[in-house]
DNA sequence: TCTGGGGTCCTAGGACCC
DNA sequence: TCTGGGGTCCTAGGACCC
């Protein structure tokens, strides 16, 4: 999809096509999530902080994220691939793989799927999309990305080499700012280049699997097929905050709060997992992460809050000033495994099972830890309008 | 420019086991 | 007794992606 939470924002609020449109965060350390192509030739650009965004382009509408709708209308955009081939692989919330292969008697020529498949995006669902078309993977999401916006591109067969070598190493998927200033360091710039270096050179530089992956792709080679049952690996929130936190109260609530949020998207998500992380980033953006794995999976706040406190104590946060925390659950156990120990949990779990009614019904702050509630006589509201039940 | 939130994968060292 | 080889798992950090 192209600038795909623009456009979704577009769909909601028509005023804003054809307007310079930022995604992002409103508070002061919001970062840039998406920018329509209008803004992007001023300059704005994804991960940039809204304040530069705002300096570089004063005319553009500022809108703050909504997650929950862009998964819906990214469900909606999976629909209407799944409606040409079953062999859909999800890559994120904007980008998918399609096998057409089994398509061939139906259309003249992969370029007429392609055409089919904008065209329904664009009927069913109100917004842009670019397409890729190659033999391999990689080679297709780079085309899409030349394509964009609102393209199409197609990457004969036996074209392939002419098309990468061209281009700069960091159109290569995987190759990031870290890679891309190592290579430069052997002199290689464009992916013919990577494709010349002797692969000895490569893997001094940059590592064996990496060197084997990189050379790979600059010769083509990509033997990835499209993968359509992809199940999550891991499952985390995290916050930064708006001012850093400097008591250890502070620092304790956020990360019960966090806990909270995690325990929710684990039950939604009907899965639980081994390893407990927890990730602390300090005022100077340094950034630990400390973890412990146990035999059994958990998945429950209070249980998640106790080994979050212990893995806060490893931390040593000592009296340094916190950024962010975060909280996150991986070794999720197998689907077969997860499903009978759900069935098991749903029917011991009832206070549980309560508690989500009440957040189904009256929203999620309906219901939090006793200790986030808001104290008895403290300042402010005489009256509290939502009272924290205490559990 | 003062740097989000949600993920995946890889590496390296160490504990531990046979 | 001063020390092998192969393997798995865990932890911490980091690169990378959208």
């Amino acid at each position: 999809m192209d600038a795909f939470y623009v456009e979704v924002e577009r769909l909601r609020d028509p005023g804003l096509r054809g307007r310079a449109v930022v995604v992002g965060g409103a508070g002061p350390r919001g970062v840039v999530a998406a920018a329509s192509y209008e803004a992007r030739r001023r300059g704005v650009h994804s991960a940039m902080p809204m304040v530069e965004a705002r300096r570089r382009c004063p005319s553009a509408v500022a809108v703050p994220p909504d997650h929950a709708r862009y998964a819906e209308v990214s469900d909606e955009v999976s629909t209407v691939l799944r409606s040409f081939t079953p062999l859909v692989e999800a890559l994120s919330i904007d980008e998918a793989f399609l096998d057409v292969s089994g398509l061939r008697h139906h259309y003249t020529d992969t370029e007429a799927v392609g055409h089919a498949i904008r065209a329904a995006i664009r009927d069913q669902v109100g917004i842009p999309a670019s397409i890729g078309i190659a033999s391999t993977k990689f080679i297709a999401k780079l085309a899409s990305e030349k394509a964009k916006p609102d393209g199409l591109l197609r990457v004969p067969y036996g074209g392939e080499l002419a098309f990468l070598h061209p281009l700069p190493v960091a159109d290569l998927w995987g190759v990031g700012e870290a890679t891309r200033a190592e290579l430069e360091a052997l002199g290689v710039a464009t992916i013919g280049e990577l494709a010349a270096t002797p692969r000895a050179m490569l893997e001094a530089r940059i590592g064996a699997a990496a060197a084997a992956h990189l050379a790979d792709l600059a010769m083509g080679i990509d033997p990835r097929p499209v993968v359509t049952d992809t199940q999550a690996r891991s499952i985390s929130v995290e916050e930064t905050f708006p001012v850093d936190l400097t008591t250890r109260d502070a620092i304790e609530r956020e990360l019960l709060s966090l806990c909270d949020r995690l325990a929710g998207r684990l039950r939604r998500a009907d899965t639980m997992g081994r390893t407990v992380s927890l990730k602390v980033r300090f005022a100077d953006f340094t950034t630990i992460t400390r973890s412990v794995s146990r035999r059994d999976a958990l998945w429950r706040r209070p249980e998640l809050w106790e080994e979050a406190r212990t893995l806060l104590d490893r931390a040593r946060v000592g009296g340094r000033s916190v950024r962010l925390l975060g909280i996150g659950v991986s070794h999720l156990v197998g689907s077969g495994v997860a499903e009978q120990l759900a069935m098991e949990r749903r029917a011991v779990d009832a206070v549980a099972d309560a508690a989500e009614e009440v957040r189904r019904r009256f929203g999620d702050g309906a219901l939090i830890p006793a200790r986030l509630a808001p104290r008895p006589g403290a300042t402010g509201t005489g009256t509290q309008d939502t009272p924290g039940m205490a559990d």
